[in-house]
DNA sequence: CAGGTATGCTGAGGTAACCTCATCATGAGG
DNA sequence: CCTCATGATGAGGTTACCTCAGCATACCTG
């Protein structure tokens, strides 16, 4: 039932990143998105109308997975993909208004569930452990 | 083609996730064994023969998926099955001397390349990465 | 000790989130 | 033009999970 010791600094780090799995879920529940769709629409938003392949390096997956995302995303109404004008063989994806309002509610959402999670840690741990994991993801 | 604008902890956190990741996928590629299966013969190596049961609390995944997990390592000769003289309902699993062997070297070779991951760090840093992450999966 | 309930494993079948390879249209350079 | 590169997608596969049913065995209770 409970989880594995933990002693090694890489098992310690997978433990809470499951905690922090387990959170993100619970946290797109009301939207009934997954995280994979939650991130592109993230991406989306942040970024604006772009090209499938260039939400592929955003996402850092095969632009054939992206193809999928987008079916996904455009059947439930979040994004619309047009031609691109500049270059017949592209397709330029953007987030509808209903997409641009369920995303923004999710980065919220999301934002202030993080929020929470490092709430335990004092601010001086929270900034320690920005700069660490900074140097981290060099 | 490079990786998102990291601001919030929370990003960051998934960065650095992302990049243990990768690194542990390249590690485990001498073994030829998928992550999930090489989490399987470690907590059998390290908590010895157990019911298959006790083994997906371990792992956190329902029982008819350690059910799969474990046919999978029987096929390659990692762990054997016998029956449980306690109950005859239930099924031990434990490490063939072949998967004894295999996931020794693997946890060698993990915690050697944890060890040079966390190596960026100052030895004050580790301790604080430790401490903080102690605390945050609580 | 019979009768019902709980437990341990597995068959059947499904899902999410990826992947590669092949194909087709279009673009760009010599 | 002709060749080669690029953008999207069809077809089909993989990994790592899941639930639900069913069977055998164990345990409890009257």
């Amino acid at each position: 039932m409970d989880a594995e010791r933990e002693d090694s600094l890489e098992e310690s780090f997978w433990n809470v990143a499951g905690r922090l799995r387990r959170l993100s879920r619970q946290t797109l529940a009301p939207w009934n998105i997954s995280p994979s769709h939650s991130r592109a629409v993230g991406v989306l938003l942040r970024h604006g109308e772009m090209r499938l392949n260039e939400l592929s390096e955003h996402l850092r997956i095969a632009a054939r997975s992206t193809t999928e995302v987008v079916d996904a995303l455009q059947e439930h109404g979040l994004v619309a993909r047009r031609p691109d004008p500049a270059d017949r063989r592209a397709t330029l994806v953007a987030l509808t208004e209903h997409g641009r309002q369920v995303a923004t509610a999710i980065r919220t959402a999301r934002s202030e569930q993080g929020r929470q999670f490092f709430e335990v840690l004092s601010a001086a741990d929270r900034a320690e452990l920005a700069r660490i994991l900074q140097r981290l993801g060099a």
